[in-house]
DNA sequence: AGAAGAATAGACAGATCGGTATACCTCTGT
DNA sequence: ACAGAGGTATACCGATCTGTCTATTCTTCT
């Protein structure tokens, strides 16, 4: 077991349920049973440990969500897998994810509410590539090319206002509201 | 000029732009022009003062909003001002609201993420007097009795998904996508 | 006039923060 | 066999945190 793995999985369950700000750095020490020194050998400092936290936790995500796409047929598929994949997330159905906290990019942006910020634009880019995959179901529908950005865009409003409902306002059906929603509108623009 | 209400203001305007654990008392006291000991006259520790920054950003923003909706009908009208209002709100276009920086309590959430806290139920129920004002629009649409909520519901969702769409991934047209989608969806219903 | 309340500046306490330093241990590769 | 890398435990540093305390001034009410 990789005591810099380790150290990157501890901190990330602490910031994910706490907040980042609100995790001092002997916390997470206690929690991954590692010594000072060897967190320091591995990091430069807690903002470097935070960096490598965010792209731990977008690997594991894009990879999770891209695998589950991955299964079915790119399109109308898709699209339902993608709502339903979100819907097992929120209801705790999904083990490699952690119990449900919201979305950590949204709640890392959050925390450091400045686009300038390194840590900011590793949650946008997160969030880009996630984009990608959602396009290309939208690609696949048969859409025509002038409007895919902007159906990507409404779809993938949906499932963050899927998340943020989820988490902000415990609505638990939520990802099946936005999945709903999501195909009146693609009719709208399938017609 | 009331100090209490002078600390609240910076306070929150603190909060809002750089996270709540990011802000120490020190710093809002050098902003706001106060001295330490009024801080802990007026409230008993930090927080409260976050406490009664929560309830002072849920009166204004409530009332700023529930003020817009009150000058169109109810229904067709209600709900385009809704999300042309937070089209204005998204693109720096409402001095009263402070340059914006998503939503202050889908942000606070993030960081205190644990429904059981008081500050995160505070959240909560902003959010819920929030969904009132859309309610009303949805019950004078005339859709089914039935389904009231659940509509109700998917329009909080859209609105929200705006909201961190713009925030996040930078998207200052979200809320008109948001509309847009509203009226797809509202149709399929009142058909 | 004089008491009470609200404010000031700032020293201070105790805890915790991120980060460094010291001294020692345990593997592993050649 | 032994050098070096990676590890442990822990003391320590300076800074900062929330919160308390002292001593003094300003304002306001009766």
């Amino acid at each position: 077991m990789d005591k810099r793995q380790q150290l990157i999985h501890s901190a990330f369950e602490l910031f994910y349920r706490n907040g980042i700000h609100a995790v001092g750095i002997n916390q997470i020490l206690q929690t991954a049973g590692v010594a000072k020194k060897t967190l320091y050998h591995h990091f430069a400092s807690k903002e470097e440990l935070i960096a490598a936290v965010v792209e731990y936790r977008d690997e594991k995500f894009y990879s999770w969500l891209a695998s589950r796409l991955e299964l079915v047929k790119p399109g109308y598929d898709g699209l339902n897998e993608l709502f339903d994949a979100v819907d097992d997330w929120i209801n705790n159905r999904v083990d490699l994810l952690s119990d449900f906290h919201g979305c950590f990019f949204i709640n890392t942006c959050a925390e450091f509410n400045d686009p300038q910020q390194p840590i900011y634009q590793q949650c946008q880019h997160h969030k880009k590539k996630i984009n990608s995959l959602i396009e290309r179901q939208i690609r696949a529908l048969g859409i025509l090319e002038p409007a895919t950005h902007h159906v990507t865009d409404s779809i993938s409003l949906l499932k963050e206002g899927a998340i943020v409902m989820a988490h902000v306002q415990g609505d638990l059906t939520a990802a099946n509201k936005a999945k709903d929603m999501a195909w009146i509108v693609l009719a709208a623009y399938l017609s």
